[in-house]
DNA sequence: ATTTAATGTGAATCTCGTTAACATTGCGCC
DNA sequence: GGCGCAATGTTAACGAGATTCACATTAAAT
């Protein structure tokens, strides 16, 4: 039974956990929730959570599944809304990526933390990660449309990443505009992005 | 006296705890050193420290001074050893950083997060943040090098340094060559910071 | 039906931040 | 030089929260 819960059993109590954290991270805005309140709200005691995760940062990998998987879904729809080739498809996803940094601030910092098994992680991440994979296709039928055939598209991916991760973290902690209160993150970025794909462009075809 | 101890007052105690907690933080490579720790290392009891911070919270933002500080000084010392103008000040400060991100990984996270007090320490400074401005006056310098007049030095700097911290804390978080084990941190920023300054400086010149 | 492994429970332990009540001492003031 | 006070330390104790242990319950396989 996946149900409500009869009365000892829970059914799904891993899952309910994983969702039970992630919303008081929400709530809260920070990612030090406590393990019993977890538990409480999924309806159970505070030793239960020990059964499907060995300590809180098993718990807290967890919900990083989550947020990165929310990212992907994020970046593919955005991908979806605009034209293949165009550089407003690589604007966009930029934009969606600052968006879901100041919406969802704790689950954004968690999901880029290493946390100790980054390590392992990799050799399993075949996959995406957060729509990283979206991006290099974007940026490779840009190059495509332009008739660049020369670009590394995951290396100017990589680099449009990075821009847009710095300008995201910076922002989140009041930094970017510390000593020029004008600086728009958006358009930064895009002015940045703008940049290394010309200079790119013009590079490789050189 | 702010000699050893004679017995009973310490004499600096502040300033023992920041250095007691800053080796804490650099032994362990996290921020999560044990407030009693620190105080015995500084040779008091646990509950010493509260005489000088009001909390944990308090401490941590004084080992955060030094970091900035820390970085501060090397991108000075960076700045020094290279002629001003040129485009290698510019790439040598970002090695530094990536350096500095590196060597200092717990102290560079600290360093840049907000802590809920980023709000008011905008207000006091009018000074530097971690070298920020010595940069800018080394991209001033390059513009004025070449000519250009038009290009925002802040703006511009900002843009560099977005970059410069994207890609050091993916690095640190072992994410920057998830996809492409070729990719190299120096590398990478080098040729982007060339693609900026070209890109900057031909756009504001048109 | 019975056995077994999985999953919950409550009580207990341990670490750690923080506070409270009391002790010691540096220092300005007479 | 001695007195009183504020600053700074001390020890004991509290409280929150993670984690474990011994025991209870139940789903499922045989």
């Amino acid at each position: 039974m996946s149900q409500a819960r009869c009365n000892y059993h829970h059914g799904d109590l891993r899952n309910a956990l994983i969702v039970a954290a992630a919303e008081l991270i929400e709530r809260n805005g920070t990612l030090d929730f406590s393990m019993a309140e977890a538990a409480a709200r999924a309806g159970v005691s505070a030793a239960a959570p020990y059964r499907h995760f060995a300590d809180k940062e098993e718990l807290l990998r967890a919900v990083r599944e989550l947020a990165i998987l929310g990212l992907g879904h994020a970046a593919d729809k955005t991908a979806a809304q605009h034209s293949a080739g165009s550089i407003d498809s690589i604007l966009a996803m930029g934009h969606t990526y600052l968006g879901y940094a100041r919406e969802k601030r704790a689950f954004f910092s968690l999901m880029w933390e290493d946390r100790g098994d980054m390590a392992e992680r990799r050799e399993n991440v075949a996959e995406d990660h957060g729509g990283f994979m979206i991006l290099v296709n974007a940026v490779r039928a840009f190059c495509e449309a332009n008739g660049d055939t020369a670009t590394n598209s995951l290396h100017l991916a990589t680099q449009i990443w990075s821009m847009g991760h710095g300008i995201a973290t910076l922002e989140a902690n009041q930094l970017l505009d510390l000593f020029d209160r004008s600086i728009q993150p958006e358009a930064l970025l895009d002015q940045s992005v703008r940049t290394m794909l010309a200079g790119m462009v013009s590079t490789s075809t050189a």
